[in-house]
RNA sequence: CGGGGUGUAGCGCAGAGGGCAGCGCGCCGCGUUUGGGACGCGGAGGUCGACGGUUCAAGUCCGUCCACCCCGACCA
C-alpha cells in the first residue's frame, strides 16, 4: 500500500477526548475515527489489523471443530420473547419497529438465533456434538461508552456456540475453548488470565472471563499469588474474619447525634467498624407472574465490609438493583442514617452470613440521632435470607488457602459460559437420544470482541512514539520508508524504492510504502506511530553504503542489509517474528 | 439517570468589558531544503453545536434543547 493514497491521515496532536494510550494512538495513527459516543469508523489500517485478529480466531475455532456461519443482526422480537430476554434485558437492548409495526431487536448476542435455527436443524443425537460460530456486529446500548475501543456500543464479536447431548460433552467443548482462547490471545501477544465470573444476563452455571490486567481496566479482580485463586470481584469469595463469640447482652438505645455514617459512628462510640452493622437500601426489580415488581431490600453487612450487589442480585433473583430514594426508605418507617431492620415488616431483609455469627453489634434505632447497642440477629430481628453478600477486597483472605488476596484491575477481552439447557428448553431446541426420547441440547457460548482486543494489544504494546504491534496483527509486516533527499539523488532513490516495493510484494511480504513527498522526520514519526514491526529505510546514505537500513519497531538497533539480500533477509526476519509468537503457545489447565 | 466539564476551520486551541472571526498544525500553489515532526512567499477553508429571546448590533448577554468527554450508577 502506498501511503500517498492511504485514506487515513496521522495527527500530530492527541485528540482532546482521548484519555488512555490506545484511544489516543489509534486515533492519531489514523486507525479509527469516532462517529458518535461508542460508535467508531474502522479506517483501512485498523481494518487490516482486525481482519488478522478475526482470521486468528477463525483458524483457532476451526481447529476445535467450529463451523463458521452468519446470523442476522436484526431479529424479530418473538425469538427474544420466547427466551424471556425481551422483558429481562433493559434499555441496553436496541429495539425498533419495522414498517408494519412489528417489534424488532438489534442483536446484542446470538443465543436466540442459535436456538431458533437448531430447533429445526438438530434432530438426532447423531448430529452432536457440534460447534458453530460467526464473527459479527453486536449492538449494546451501554449507558456509558468510554476509553476508545475498550467500551463501545457497536462492536464486532466472534461468538461461538457449542451444542452437546450432555454435560460431559459441554465440559469438553468448554475446556477446548479455554485452551483455544489462551492460544488466540497469545497469538495476538496479549497476556491474559482467566478468572471465574458472574453468569449475568447470559444465564448458565459456570463462566470464565479472560482478563488483560491493566490499571485502565474497569473490572476488579481478586487474585491469590499463593494458590492461584482468581475471580471477578462480582463473585469473589473470601474467608471472613469473624469476631470471638460473646454472650448476647441486653439491647440498649444510645444517643448518637449527627452520626449518620459508619465512620461517624465508630468515632463517636469509639468502637471498631466490625462491631457495627451497615444497612444498604436498594430497590430490586423482580419478575413476579410475568410482571416487573420493585421491592425495597435492606441488605445488611458488617460495618467494615461493603455490599456486593452482584451477589445480592443473584441471591434474591433480582433483575436489577438501584439505590433506593430517601422517600422510599422513609415510607417503610426507616430513618436513613439511623436505619435498621428492627421493627420493620414491609421490607425484604437479606443479611450477610457473618451477621448471625456476630453478637452485640451496633445498629440504627430508626429514630433520628439514636442507635442501638448490642443488637443480635435472631433475637432482635429476622431476615428473609442469610447468605454471602459481602464484597471481597484487597487484603481479604483467599477462600482456598487463606493468604491475602490482591485486588487488580483488568479488561475483559473474552468470556466463556456454560449455558446448559436454559435456552434450548425455552425455544424447544431438542434432539432425540438413542431411546427416541426428546432431550434439550446442552449449550455453551463463547465470545471475543475483536476491537477491544486490538485496543488492549495497543495498551500493552506501545511507547511514547506510537504503537508497537506484534507481527501477527500489524496492518503491514514491513514499513518501507523512502528518503529521496537532494534533487540530484532523488531519482535514483525513488527508482530503487519502487523496485524494492515491487520485489518485497513479489516475495509475499505485506508492505506499507511511504512514497510521500515528506521530510524524513515526518516519515519516521509516522512509521513509529503506525507501529509496523519491520522498518526499511532507503536513502542515498544507505545506498552509498551498499544497502538499505532495517530496524525493528521494538528494538533500537539499526542494521544495513546489502542490496542483493534484502528480500531474503526481510523474509527471514518476518518469519522469525511470527515464529517467536506462534511457536511459544502454552498449554493451560482448567481446574474442575 | 445523578454530579462535573466542553462545543469557534480537518486537528489542537485563543477570542467572553456586545461593534470586520483569529492563532498553531494540517490542506492547495510556487520556490528553497532533504536521515527524526524544515523554511519563505501566496492562497483556500467557518450557518462560532441548534433553536428562541434581549439589542441598532450577539461567538460574546438570557432561555430551552442537543452532542461529546470525565466521575458515579450500570454493563460484557
Amino acid at each position: 500500500m502506498r501511503m500517498s493514497s492511504l485514506l487515513s491521515q496521522t495527527l500530530r496532536e492527541a485528540p482532546s477526548d482521548a484519555e488512555i494510550p490506545s484511544h489516543s494512538l489509534l486515533v492519531r495513527a489514523g486507525y479509527i475515527r469516532q462517529l458518535a459516543a461508542g460508535i467508531f469508523t474502522v479506517m483501512p489500517l485498523a481494518k487490516r489489523s482486525l481482519t488478522k485478529i478475526e482470521d486468528i480466531m477463525r483458524e483457532e475455532i476451526n481447529a476445535i471443530g467450529g463451523q463458521e456461519m452468519a446470523m442476522p443482526v436484526i431479529h424479530p422480537a418473538e425469538i427474544w420473547k420466547k427466551t424471556g430476554r425481551w422483558g429481562k434485558v433493559g434499555p441496553e437492548m436496541g429495539r425498533f419497529q419495522d414498517r408494519n409495526g412489528r417489534d424488532m431487536v438489534l442483536a446484542m448476542t446470538h443465543e436466540e438465533t442459535v436456538v431458533d435455527v437448531i430447533k429445526d436443524e438438530i434432530q438426532s443425537y447423531r448430529q452432536l456434538p457440534m460447534l458453530i460460530y460467526h464473527i459479527q456486529t453486536k449492538w449494546r446500548d451501554d449507558p456509558r461508552p468510554r476509553a476508545g475501543l475498550i467500551r463501545v456500543r457497536e462492536f464486532t464479536m466472534k461468538d461461538s456456540y457449542s451444542l452437546d447431548r450432555d454435560w460431559e460433552g459441554l465440559d469438553r467443548q468448554y475446556r477446548a475453548h479455554y485452551q483455544t482462547y489462551f492460544d488466540i490471545f497469545n497469538r495476538c501477544k496479549l497476556p491474559v488470565i482467566a478468572v471465574e465470573s458472574d453468569v449475568g444476563m447470559m444465564g448458565g452455571n459456570m463462566a470464565h472471563e479472560f482478563m488483560y490486567l491493566t490499571p485502565v481496566g474497569e473490572d476488579t479482580l481478586l487474585l491469590c499469588d499463593q494458590c492461584g485463586y482468581s475471580a471477578n470481584r462480582q463473585i469473589a469469595d473470601f474467608q471472613k474474619q469473624g469476631s470471638p463469640p460473646e454472650e448476647p447482652l441486653e439491647r440498649e438505645k444510645v444517643a448518637t447525634p449527627a452520626a449518620k455514617t459508619i465512620a461517624d459512628l465508630t468515632e463517636y462510640l469509639d468502637l471498631p467498624a466490625r462491631k457495627t452493622s451497615k444497612v444498604v437500601f436498594l430497590m430490586a426489580t423482580m419478575l413476579e407472574d410475568g410482571e416487573d415488581v420493585e421491592k425495597l431490600v435492606f441488605a445488611i453487612v458488617r460495618g467494615d465490609m461493603d455490599l456486593n450487589e452482584t451477589k445480592l442480585a443473584n441471591a434474591i433473583g433480582a433483575k436489577q438493583l438501584r439505590p433506593a430514594e430517601e422517600n422510599e426508605i422513609k415510607a417503610v418507617g426507616a430513618v436513613p442514617g439511623y436505619a435498621s431492620p428492627i421493627g420493620l415488616d414491609q421490607v425484604m431483609i437479606v443479611v450477610d452470613d457473618l451477621i448471625p455469627e456476630t453478637q452485640n453489634l451496633v445498629a440504627g434505632a430508626n429514630e433520628e440521632g439514636y442507635h442501638f447497642l448490642n443488637v443480635n440477629y435472631g433475637r432482635d430481628y429476622q431476615a428473609e435470607m442469610v447468605v454471602d453478600i459481602a464484597a471481597a477486597k484487597d487484603g481479604d483472605a483467599c477462600p482456598r488457602c487463606g493468604e491475602p488476596l490482591n485486588a487488580v484491575r483488568g479488561i475483559e477481552v473474552g468470556n466463556i459460559f456454560k449455558l446448559g439447557t436454559w435456552y434450548s428448553e425455552a425455544a424447544d431446541a431438542t434432539f432425540q437420544n438413542e431411546q427416541g426420547k426428546e432431550e434439550p441440547v446442552v449449550m455453551g457460548s463463547y465470545g471475543i470482541g475483536s476491537g477491544r482486543l486490538l485496543a488492549s494489544v495497543v495498551e500493552e504494546h506501545h511507547d511514547d512514539y506510537g504503537m508497537i504491534l506484534p507481527i501477527t496483527i500489524a496492518p503491514y509486516e514491513v514499513h518501507l520508508v523512502s528518503l529521496e533527499g537532494k534533487k540530484s539523488e532523488a531519482e535514483e532513490v525513488r527508482k530503487f524504492s519502487e523496485k524494492l516495493y515491487r520485489e518485497l510484494r513479489e516475495g509475499g511480504l505485506e508492505v506499507l510504502y511511504d512514497d510521500r513527498d515528506e521530510s524524513p522526520g515526518v516519515k519516521f514519526n509516522d512509521a513509529d506511530l503506525i507501529g509496523c514491526p519491520v522498518r526499511l529505510t532507503v536513502g542515498s546514505r544507505s545506498l552509498e553504503k551498499g544497502g538499505v537500513e532495517v530496524k525493528l519497531r521494538h528494538q533500537k538497533e539499526r542494521n544495513l542489509i546489502p542490496v542483493d539480500e534484502i528480500v531474503d533477509s526481510v523474509r527471514e526476519k518476518v518469519d522469525q517474528l511470527y515464529a517467536d509468537i506462534n511457536e511459544n503457545l502454552e498449554e493451560v489447565e482448567l481446574e474442575s
